[in-house]
DNA sequence: GTCTATATGCGGATAGAC
DNA sequence: GTCTATCCGCATATAGAC
């Protein structure tokens, strides 16, 4: 039977306090102690059923990324059968960033700790996050970046990928300080209106000039 | 004598070394025999320099953002002194931008790695770390939002804010991830293209319609 | 200010009974 | 699959000579 389905089993009670100790204090700083404590479990069962401390991260960053890229997916097929001279900027907008905010009220307090944790981990140089990163990602960027340039055809594919990643450091590091205040204004702002600014933020720099085409002044 | 001005001294190295490690491999994972050792000092001078390994985390900040806040401050100076009617939104994000690029020409390698330590600890939400971070930001904020409200006036404080740090945000994590290649793309890119591109991005982006007038479509 | 030596505790991982 | 007990190394921090 499939692990997933089992919510009460020993590998899901460690994924789970693995997750959020990871996110709170950082994979470094957290002990296997701090975990199967927290998990209620024996110390030797996350060799037994992980092999070690960093299969376990790969396997908690597995378990959460599927999801969240299956729906942007599957949001821009259904947005390509819609209309049929391609998808708005918007629209893709729309269907990279909502899998995160929806899957976060899905997975509810545990995936406010995942996204802290990709928080984290964005910031990481280390060769196996990224690469973990990179796999994950790939898909989804082999299929938005010709979507974009399609509805953008000003834009290189480098240009293009370059603002993507921005609008995704943007949008990780909004959910990383979410609950906490933002820099500069007074008070921390809840998850829908972050949305909607990120959106809105996202739709205008995505769709900015060509660098070529309009220098910069200084 | 100020311990800045002597760059062989003791505290200095073990400041530069510190940087160097905590940005490769992070605070938790980074112990210090790994930063005595590099800086060829002894253990111990840590705690006689520095008090303990958090204080030394401090010191290493605090060295570094000073200079970037005021070249941002005087570079908004500048422009304001320029422009009677008010800086322009590209001024603004080049002047919010660009010291740190220049910064890290001047210092060098060390600049990288700060660089990269800051790319890490935005995304931490430990109490420590983001109470240093809002402290070296306030200023750059109390000045820059009123600027940015002038040059666009359809916007709310709390939506300037907010777009100052999603930019803040490509900006940092497009510096870490600076020298590995950008998801996506397939070639590393130079700082000055980076630049060019999150000034592109930035000025669309903050430019953009306040979500009131403009409701996304979905 | 700098060194050696050491106190004291926690880290990941595993062996082997049940 | 789960448990106890333990190996062995490294961590921070400090004491005290020089």
């Amino acid at each position: 039977m499939d692990v997933k389905l089992m919510p009460h089993a020993t590998s899901v009670k460690i994924l789970d306090a693995a997750e959020s100790s990871f996110a709170e204090h950082g994979f470094a700083a957290t002990s296997l102690r701090d975990i199967t404590t927290k998990a209620g479990v024996n110390l030797a069962s996350v060799n037994y059923h992980f092999g070690s401390k960093e299969a376990l991260l790969a396997s908690v960053l597995k378990r959460r990324f599927g999801p969240v890229n299956q729906a942007r997916l599957a949001l821009l097929t259904q947005l390509e059968a819609d209309a049929t001279q391609g998808p708005s900027v918007e629209g893709l907008i729309h269907a990279l960033l909502a899998p995160v905010f929806q899957q976060r009220r899905e997975w509810d307090d545990q995936g406010t700790k995942f996204l802290q944790l990709i928080g984290r981990l964005h910031g990481v140089p280390h060769t196996l996050v990224r690469s973990i990163m990179k796999t994950q990602f790939a898909e989804v960027f082999e299929r938005f970046v010709p979507a974009f340039q399609r509805a953008l055809p000003h834009l290189e594919a480098e240009e293009v990928a370059l603002r993507i990643f921005f609008l995704m450091s943007a949008l990780i590091n909004a959910m990383t300080w979410s609950g906490s205040e933002i820099l500069g204004s007074g008070q921390p702002c809840d998850a829908d209106a972050l949305l909607d600014a990120l959106v809105q933020f996202g739709v205008a720099g995505m769709a900015a000039p060509s660098r070529q085409l309009a220098p910069v002044s200084r």
